[in-house]
DNA sequence: ACGTAATGTACCC
DNA sequence: TGGGTACCCTTACG
C-alpha cells in the first residue's frame, strides 16, 4: 500500500501528540530535535505497518504510542508529547488564550464576536453586550463607529424610560424539582385550566407531571416516547391530555392522570431503517376549532392528524426545503387557518391552512441561520417573534403590515450548542400591550465570582432587557422557559431539573422558606455539591434537603437576583 | 482534577 | 447532493 494512503489513515496517531495540530497552525520558534524524533518514529511504524491494516490495527497502534511516550517519559527520554506551549484552544493559535478566566469568559479575538457575530470586537466589548452592574464595568462603547452595522442596538440607554415600570417580574425561585428528568429538558407546558400544573417533557422520551403547588407530587412517565419530546400542546377543548410530538416519529395523546399515552400517528412503522430514513417529529400545535393535530417532521413535511378519528388527514405537504427540519409550528390565536412555520432551512412562513400545498405560502421570513422558534402574539395574533441561531430575535410589528423585513433584531446570546436544547423566546401571555419576551441566556456574567446564565425578559417593542433573573446555585443554562398564562409564574428547565420562579414580593423570605420545596431527585451519590445542577443528595424526595438548605442558608443574604438595568446608573 | 460521552449544524469538497 | 468533519462559554459522571 502506498506511504500515502497510510499517512492518510493515520491522523489519529499523529494527531495524538499536542504539538502538531499546534504546529500545522502556527510557526513555531521552539521545534527541534522532538520533531527529529517524531518524524523518524513515523517513518518507522509507517514500515512495519504493513497493507491491509484496518482500522483495529490503527487503535493497537494509538495505545502503543500512547504506551510509548509514558514509558518515555518514566525513562526521562524526550516525550512524544511536545511542546506545552499554550495556544489558543479556538484558533490553535499563540500569543493569546480563550476560555474561562474564573468565571469571566475571555473571547478568542480572531473570531468575530461570540455574541454579535461582527467582527473586530470579542463579547467584553460588544456593544450588545448586556451593561452590569454590582461593581462590574460595562463595556466601553469602542465600536459605536460601525453602529450603523449593528441591525439594532441593545445598549443600556438612560433617556429611554422603561416601559412598564411596575412590571412584575417572577424573579425568585419558589420550588424546584432537581434532577427529576433522567435527560435534559426539552419542553414545558402549563396545564390550561389547573394553575398549577407544569409539564415537561425531555430528551429521552419521558414526560413530567408536576404539581408545583403540592411541590411533592410529581410522576415522570417513562414510556411515552423512545426518544425526545420536542413539542407539547393541549387542545383547548379537553384538559385531561396532552399532546406530544416526538424525535421518535410519533405523535402521542398522554392522559395526564394514568400516563397511558395513544400513538395518533407514527411515521416510522417498519423501525430503523438508517438515519435517512428515520423520520422525527418536532414542530407541533392544535388548531382547536377543526379538531386537528398539525405536525412537522425532519425532512420539511407538514402532517395533519384528525383529534376525533385519530388519523392521518390527505398528504403530507412540504412546507420547508426538502430534507430539512421544521422545528416549529405555531396557529395564530385569533385566526387558526393562519398557520407559522420555522425550522432550519433559515425561514419562518406563514400559510393559510385552507390552502396548503408546497410553495404556497403567504410570506416568507428571512433570516440568517436556523429558526428555532416563530410565534404569534398571544393576544392579538398580530406580531410574530422568532428566535434564530445567529443570535438575534426579530420581531415583525404587524402581519398586516411590512413583512419584508422584521421590525427589529434584537442581539441576544442564545447561540446553537448541540449539549442544549435550543433557546425559544416566549411571550408573556399575560401582557397586554404583547411586548414583554422571556428567554434564557447563553453566556455567562460574572456574579461574584460564579459564572451564572441569567434568564432574560425583553421588552421586544425597544429590545431593552427589562430584567435578568439568577439564581447562584443554578449554575446551568436554562435554555427553556415559559411563562405562566395566567399567574405571575416562570417556568424554567435547566438541565435535568425545574425550577417555578415567582415574584420576590410575594414570595416568602427566603429564611423562612420550606426547605422541602426543593425536591431532589436522581440517583444517590457520594459527592455533595452546593450546586443545583450537581446536586446529588439520596434519593428521597421527601424534603431531605438539609445539607442543600445549610448551604442555602450560608450563602449570601442576596441569594436570589433580579438585575433591572433601568437602575443602572451608567 | 481530570477525561469522556452525548451528538446538531455548518461548511467543505 | 451527500458524506465527512470541525466545533467557542455543556453537563454529568467516573
Amino acid at each position: 500500500m502506498a506511504p500515502q494512503t497510510r499517512r492518510t489513515s493515520f491522523p489519529k496517531v499523529v494527531i495524538e501528540r499536542d504539538s502538531d495540530s499546534e504546529r500545522s497552525s502556527s510557526e513555531d520558534e521552539e521545534e527541534g530535535e522532538e520533531d527529529e524524533d517524531n518524524r523518524e518514529e513515523e517513518e518507522a511504524e509507517r514500515g512495519e505497518n504493513e497493507e491491509g491494516e484496518e482500522e483495529e490495527a490503527l487503535e493497537n497502534k494509538n495505545r502503543e504510542r500512547k504506551a510509548e511516550g509514558l514509558d518515555a517519559k518514566k525513562k526521562g527520554k524526550a516525550p512524544i508529547t511536545l511542546s506545552l506551549k499554550k495556544v489558543c484552544k479556538v484558533c490553535k493559535k499563540a500569543g493569546h488564550e480563550a476560555g474561562f478566566k474564573g468565571a469571566t469568559y475571555i473571547d478568542c479575538p480572531m473570531k468575530p464576536c461570540f455574541l454579535c457575530k461582527m467582527p473586530g470586537h470579542t463579547t467584553m466589548t460588544c456593544p450588545h453586550r448586556v451593561a452590569t452592574e454590582h461593581g462590574v464595568i460595562p463595556a466601553p462603547r469602542r465600536n459605536t463607529r460601525n453602529s450603523l452595522e449593528y441591525v439594532f442596538e441593545r445598549q443600556l440607554r438612560p433617556d429611554i424610560l422603561p416601559i412598564k415600570p411596575t412590571f412584575v417580574i417572577p424573579d425568585q425561585v419558589n420550588c424546584a424539582v432537581i434532577r427529576y428528568h433522567s435527560r435534559r429538558v426539552t419542553c414545558l407546558e402549563f396545564h390550561p385550566t389547573n394553575n398549577n400544573i407544569l409539564l415537561s417533557g425531555d430528551k429521552k422520551g419521558q414526560v413530567g407531571v408536576w404539581d408545583f403547588a403540592k411541590v411533592h407530587e410529581k410522576m415522570v412517565y417513562g414510556n411515552v416516547h423512545s426518544c425526545i419530546v420536542n413539542n407539547m400542546r393541549f387542545n383547548s377543548t379537553k384538559d385531561d391530555s396532552v399532546y406530544a410530538a416526538s424525535s421518535d416519529g410519533t405523535i402521542s395523546c398522554i392522559d395526564l392522570e394514568t400516563g397511558i399515552s395513544l400513538s395518533l400517528m407514527n411515521l416510522n412503522p417498519d423501525g430503523w431503517q438508517g438515519p435517512s430514513n428515520w423520520r422525527m417529529l418536532y414542530g407541533m400545535d392544535v388548531h382547536s376549532e377543526k379538531g386537528l393535530v398539525l405536525v412537522a417532521d425532519n425532512f420539511g413535511f407538514l402532517y395533519l392528524v384528525d383529534t376525533r378519528s385519530n388519523n392521518k388527514i390527505g398528504e403530507a405537504v412540504l412546507i420547508h426545503k426538502k430534507g430539512s427540519k421544521v422545528v416549529g409550528l405555531h396557529c395564530n390565536p385569533v385566526q387558526p387557518d393562519l398557520l407559522l412555520s420555522c425550522g432550519n432551512d433559515h425561514f419562518a412562513r406563514i400559510w393559510d391552512m385552507r390552502r396548503m400545498e408546497a410553495g404556497s405560502s403567504l410570506y416568507a421570513l428571512a433570516h440568517k441561520r436556523v429558526v428555532n422558534s416563530a410565534y404569534f402574539s398571544p393576544l392579538s395574533g398580530s406580531k410574530i417573534l422568532t428566535t434564530s441561531q445567529d443570535n438575534r430575535l426579530r420581531i415583525w410589528d404587524s402581519i398586516f403590515g411590512d413583512l419584508d423585513s422584521p421590525s427589529r433584531e434584537i442581539v441576544h446570546s442564545h447561540d446553537f450548542n448541540r449539549h442544549l436544547t435550543p433557546f425559544r423566546a416566549e411571550w408573556d401571555p399575560k401582557d397586554p400591550s404583547e411586548s414583554l419576551a422571556v428567554i434564557g441566556r447563553y453566556i455567562s456574567e460574572n456574579y461574584n465570582g460564579a459564572a451564572l446564565h441569567p434568564i432574560d425578559f425583553i421588552d421586544i417593542s425597544t429590545g431593552r432587557l427589562v430584567a435578568e433573573v439568577m439564581d447562584p446555585n443554578i449554575t446551568t443554562i436554562s435554555p427553556v422557559n415559559k411563562l405562566h398564562p395566567r399567574d405571575d409564574v416562570l417556568a424554567t428547565g435547566s438541565s435535568r431539573s425545574l425550577f417555578i420562579w415567582r415574584p420576590k414580593e410575594k414570595s416568602e423570605p427566603v429564611e423562612q422558606k420550606d426547605e422541602r420545596r426543593i425536591i431532589v431527585c436522581g440517583r444517590a451519590e457520594k459527592k455533595r455539591s452546593r450546586k443545583f445542577g450537581d446536586e446529588s443528595d439520596d434519593d428521597s424526595d421527601d424534603g431531605k434537603f438539609t445539607s442543600k438548605g445549610t448551604k442555602l442558608k450560608s450563602n449570601k443574604p442576596e441569594r436570589n437576583l433580579t438585575r433591572c438595568p433601568s437602575k443602572v446608573k451608567r
